[in-house]
DNA sequence: CACAATTCAATTGTGCACAATACATATAGG
DNA sequence: CCTATATGTATTGTGCACAATTGAATTGTG
């Protein structure tokens, strides 16, 4: 193995991912939005009322990232987060009506941005996608 | 399009991308370096005396990342920062012997990592890192 | 019941990413 | 030469990622 750049396989995932996030960025920007706030949206919408270490095991993503960030979400005034009443450590987040609404505007973004993502030529997204979970899947459940 | 999470193909690959810098952040830390200095010391062992904008160009970063980067890694001894004569505007980045010394100490890393990510069933990694280098360039000529 | 261990969120501190701006230097046109 | 423009880095501000710690609340055990 060299310690050249262009050897090294985590770089290009690291610059891809950059780059994804540089799509997205203008299209959230009008919805207010940051990349990882519309992902903790995204799994609001599926299922609304999630404690913070749900959307943390969900998103891979711990609260000291997360507590902040609902707290801006918060400040939006898209969602509400309130204690658990059977277990007063756990925080619930709740989508706002605003919240709840911003769902319908939002419905166009995946479109929008598998267009931008259409001009990387013979790339199977499927198994791209696939190949990317189980590389996932097999480091988080790794020696740590 | 649906806006359900598992879905989207951004979140696998900024999740892998989070994942494989968790492994690379113990191991670095034994060097007493980030991911991203790892990336930048990657850039300047291949050649040493860059200017910042070459340094950016390479990793995809700008000057609001960087600067603050280097002069981290200056302060750890293991590059110096000067000006240009020819051009006063240009700040070229030298390592230090204790720099080009890492180098050696930083040899096994890549074998370590492959290693850790060996338990990764059936990812072809060539092919993999064309499709990421594909994707990621067809983004950055993009439309922005 | 009492007390230890665990769980969950929040906080603090460091570092990265990027937009916007500022500022110095350099180059080109007149 | 002198000014307009462009270039390269630095600065500032916002937000994310994560380690480490704190503190409250819950659960398990004797």
């Amino acid at each position: 193995m060299s310690l050249r750049l262009d050897d090294q396989l985590c770089f290009p995932l690291v610059a891809a991912a950059r780059a994804v996030q540089a799509v997205y960025r203008p299209v959230l920007a009008e919805l207010g939005l940051t990349y990882p706030q519309y992902l903790v949206l995204l799994v609001l919408w599926e299922s609304d009322g999630q404690s913070v270490s749900a959307l943390g095991q969900r998103l891979h993503l711990d609260s000291g990232t997360l507590t902040p960030l609902l707290q801006r979400l918060e400040r939006s005034g898209l969602v509400r987060r309130e204690r658990s009443q059977p277990d007063q450590r756990v925080v619930i987040v709740h989508l706002t009506p605003s919240g709840d609404a911003l769902r319908e505007r939002a419905a166009c973004i995946p479109s929008q941005i598998v267009g931008a993502l259409g001009s990387a030529p013979d790339v199977d997204l499927a198994a791209f996608k696939a190949t990317l979970q189980r590389l996932t899947e097999a480091l988080v459940m790794e020696p740590g």
